[in-house]
DNA sequence: AAAAGATTCAACCGCCTGTAT
DNA sequence: TATACAGGCGGTTGAATCTTT
């Protein structure tokens, strides 16, 4: 399978690379203003921009977009960050799904040289017992639709444990807004009675993560699309969490 | 004041996966 | 079923800026 690459795109007559001007900006803001997000390779020939699909994506969204917040990290956000680093490793933008007004790319930069260099000044000691009690789930989350073979496969091939394979569109099970933050909540306080609740995935486009070595079970859906799992059958997630 | 080193962060790259044909 | 394309992700790079000597 080929996939046209940024870098091929970019070998196209006449792509522009390098920085963002603010004409460029204003171009790309009014095209997403008028014809919204999404259609990437439309973008840049509606916007008249010489960019690629790629770039100009990416400066929406972690430049342009509304709500992105500028500037240091409050010490919640970073408290957050490291809770869900422990948990996600470095799933970035399931991290930054998390933190509003945060991109990927913030989070992604601001690990890079903030808690790396505290985990280096830590001294060695310190971080060779992290790195025995660290116990990172790393998923691999990945946008899948109902009827994606993938999600079938993936589901029954844990199978014999408490997993269902979905043939049949499953219940939608309600999920209120004000179970997913006290699920928060509760990753921030670390409460006790409230970890038996619903744990939310990614309540922004659908996604949920898993992978074989992950001892969750599926069971149902928020809305059409989207999956969870109960945070009491998440193995010893927050066990997890409290070791570090 | 100037050079060297360190840090920050926007942008690029290559890869993976889902979807359409 | 195979292929191409599109969307999305994490890792990496490099220029700009800041700090130290």
């Amino acid at each position: 399978m080929v996939s046209a690459t940024a870098g091929k795109e970019a070998q196209n007559l006449g792509v522009r690379k390098g920085a963002w001007t603010q004409e460029e900006d204003d171009l790309l803001r009014k095209c997403i203003d008028k014809y919204g997000e999404g259609k990437w390779t439309q973008i840049p020939l509606r916007a008249g921009l010489k960019r690629c699909r790629k770039s100009c994506r990416l400066r929406w969204l972690n430049y342009l977009r509304p709500n992105i917040k500028k500037g240091e990290f409050e010490e919640d956000e970073i408290d957050l960050i490291i809770r869900l680093h422990k948990l996600l490793g470095n799933r970035w933008s399931l991290i930054a799904g998390r933190i509003p007004g945060r991109t990927a790319n913030d989070i992604k930069n601001y690990w890079n040289s903030h808690m790396t260099k505290n985990l280096k000044t830590s001294g060695p000691d310190q971080t060779k017992t992290k790195a025995i009690c660290t116990k990172v789930i790393k998923p691999k989350p990945r946008t899948l639709s109902m009827n994606s073979q993938k999600l079938k496969v993936l589901v029954s091939s844990t199978a014999g444990q408490t997993h269902k394979v979905l043939d049949t569109p499953p219940t939608p099970i309600p999920f209120p807004a004000e179970e997913e933050s006290s699920w928060w909540k509760c990753l921030l306080t670390e409460e006790e009675g409230e970890r038996e609740s619903l744990l939310p995935l990614n309540n922004e486009g659908g996604e949920f993560f898993m992978s074989s070595g992950f001892e969750g079970s599926v069971e149902g859906t928020r809305k059409e699309g989207e999956l969870f799992v109960r945070g009491s059958e998440f193995g010893n997630l927050w066990d997890l969490l409290e070791a570090t």
